[in-house]
DNA sequence: TCAGAGAGACCTCTATGTCT
DNA sequence: AGACATAGAGGTCTCTCTGA
């Protein structure tokens, strides 16, 4: 079957999340809350699941504050966020990415290095939404794309051995490498508390938004900077987990993520200014993937995912 | 190729401080 | 007094690298 570059990274991207072992098996009782909501799998049915994360989310919680519980509880959120932005992406040129070294192209991990003085610290725990550029290596078939590296030289399409595989990760490092300018990037931090963690998106987001410090303070490496890309945002994605009532637009932690670039958003309707569902992130920040509109890509692909799309694991 | 070690990131609840 | 913000405590999970 023919698979393009980017089905096949969100393929594996999609996959990649169920090798968690809290995010396995919470999906299993998920399954049915979302297969509750999206009786019939309309486009706007899914698109709509946007307003429902967070109680999806939460039909797993436990109560208490195990450790089990911080380090679970966390992954499996940003997990289900990711998730649901590559299932609303399906045929589309953007992917979302949980932070892995296999699978984030160099040029875009090189790009959003922070560095501190000689430290190098990389925000190592955020999901990455690519936008890839409207270009044919992007659509056709991933076998037949020819593509040199950022020495010039063809990249091998398979690596040697008796069992060949397709050099992904070097395909897309090559292809980010000559498309770097058209490529976006789009940074998005998930917690499940929003209260007390609102400063550190606040943070990370003046830090990548700033043109230049006085202390030695740089973003980028190899050559590559967010600074010559097409789109670079921050966002900020929470349940959240502490009282509902307590978070009114004039709360402390709604104040801190107001501004930042990419906007704020949690697992449930949008609510005018404290945050936006997650659904409104598709058009906000994502809708240059394609020329028409998610309800429209969706609409097409949904009919395949019982076939080609079984890794979102629904079927 | 795989196991093991190390690094880094994960969140909830209570107590205490601070402002109105 | 009440509301809100913050610090602090604490074990586990996942990824990556290294050496066998």
């Amino acid at each position: 079957m023919m698979t393009n570059i980017i089905e096949a990274l969100r393929q594996e991207s999609v996959a990649k999340l169920f090798t968690g072992k809290v995010f396995f098996r919470s999906f299993e009782t998920w399954k049915g809350e979302i297969n509750s909501i999206t009786p019939n799998k309309t486009s706007r049915q899914v698109i709509d699941l946007g307003d429902h994360l967070s109680e999806i989310f939460r039909t797993t919680r436990t109560a208490g504050r195990g450790q089990g519980d911080v380090s679970g509880g966390g992954a499996a959120w940003e997990s289900i966020v990711c998730w649901y932005l590559n299932l609303c992406s399906i045929g589309r040129r953007s992917v979302a990415i949980k932070h892995s070294r296999a699978l984030i192209p160099d040029p875009i991990c090189d790009a959003i290095t922070v560095n501190y003085r000689n430290f190098v610290s990389n925000t190592e725990s955020d999901l990455i939404v690519i936008v890839f550029p409207d270009k044919p290596e992007y659509q056709i078939d991933k076998e037949l794309i020819h593509v040199n590296d950022a020495n010039g030289r063809p990249v091998p399409l398979f690596s040697q051995g008796r069992n060949p595989k397709y050099n992904l990760k070097a395909v897309l490092n090559a292809l980010c490498h000559r498309d770097f300018s058209e490529i976006e990037i789009h940074i998005i931090q998930c917690k499940t508390n929003w209260n007390d963690n609102a400063q550190i998106p606040m943070l990370w987001d003046m830090i990548y938004s700033a043109t230049n410090f006085r202390n030695n303070v740089t973003i980028g490496r190899n050559g590559y900077s967010i600074a010559n890309i097409a789109q670079f945002s921050y966002s900020f994605v929470t349940v959240p987990t502490s009282r509902i009532t307590s978070i009114t637009p004039n709360s402390t932690c709604v104040k801190r993520v107001s501004n930042i670039s990419g906007g704020n958003y949690w697992g449930r309707p949008t609510q005018n200014n404290v945050a936006s569902s997650i659904k409104e992130m598709l058009l906000r920040n994502l809708s240059r993937g394609h020329g028409q509109n998610f309800l429209t890509t969706l609409q097409t692909e949904l009919q395949r995912l019982n076939t080609e799309y079984t890794f979102f694991g629904l079927s």
